[in-house]
DNA sequence: ACATATGATACTGCATGGGTATCATTATGT
DNA sequence: ACATAATGATACCCATGCAGTATCATATGT
């Protein structure tokens, strides 16, 4: 099982590539090189996190993309979320039926927090924290 | 993602179940109506939980499985490791290449941290929990 | 012998993740 | 105007892993 995936692991290194660059822009070709991924898929990443409202894209030549945010408020959950949808630790096997299972219930019920616990771990590590 | 597949949801319930029977064995066949599965697939679950010592076979006529161990002993993260493999947060896509991206770096620092504090709490669960 | 168990293994279908390809749109510089 | 450089949007392919099935071998109680 994997806790991120590579869009995620991608992203956060071109966050922080973005956080540390300093200008008004950078293009995906200029990452590229520093990130280790081909250009069409950083692209890809990089298109969902505009969507998102993480970047801010400028199109042209000359343009790229900028963080739309300030690192320290750019979450790896929120990361998590855009790129790999939420966490759901929690997938039980009963869904519509009824459970009728109280162990597995139990079970649920820990998972669950075991869940919550760990979100609230991703989403105190922001990018600012990877710079 | 997924915590937890369904082979160890399913493995969770059928231990609970034979925890509760009280009974010296507990066959496949007196079990998949209650965890709802079908048996051939039960019992594929059910050899991998015999091979990894934590049931005990009895083959032949009024056989059966019998929890190995007491249930307080038997955790939630060992049946993670016998029906999933090791959890593995962690999956660097660097792999062979030496990470020369700090960021990337500190980022798997702290999902390590934060994959050791999911281990040691599903340590924490275990089947007595779900009785 | 027969019915009932598990042991072992091989196979299939499907969903998902990882990655590529293509075309459209927008902006800049000359 | 035109070439260039950038993103926007989509569709597609492929490998992997999960979920589930099928089959035969082995052991045991009656």
């Amino acid at each position: 099982m994997k806790l991120l995936n590579r869009d995620v692991d991608y992203a956060a290194r071109a966050l922080v590539f973005m956080a540390r660059a300093n200008k008004p822009t950078v293009s995906v070709a200029q990452m590229e090189g520093t990130i280790g991924v081909t250009r069409p898929f950083l692209r890809k990443i990089m298109q969902k996190l505009h969507k998102a409202g993480i970047l801010v894209a400028v199109k042209g030549k000359g343009g790229g993309f900028a963080l739309a945010r300030r690192p320290e408020t750019i979450t790896l959950a929120g990361l998590v979320a855009v790129l790999q949808g939420p966490l759901k630790l929690n997938d039980c096997v009963f869904r519509k039926k009824i459970c009728q299972n109280h162990g597995a219930c139990l079970l649920r019920h820990k998972i669950a927090a075991v869940e919550a616990r760990l979100i609230s771990e991703i989403e105190g590590i922001t990018i600012k924290d990877l710079i």
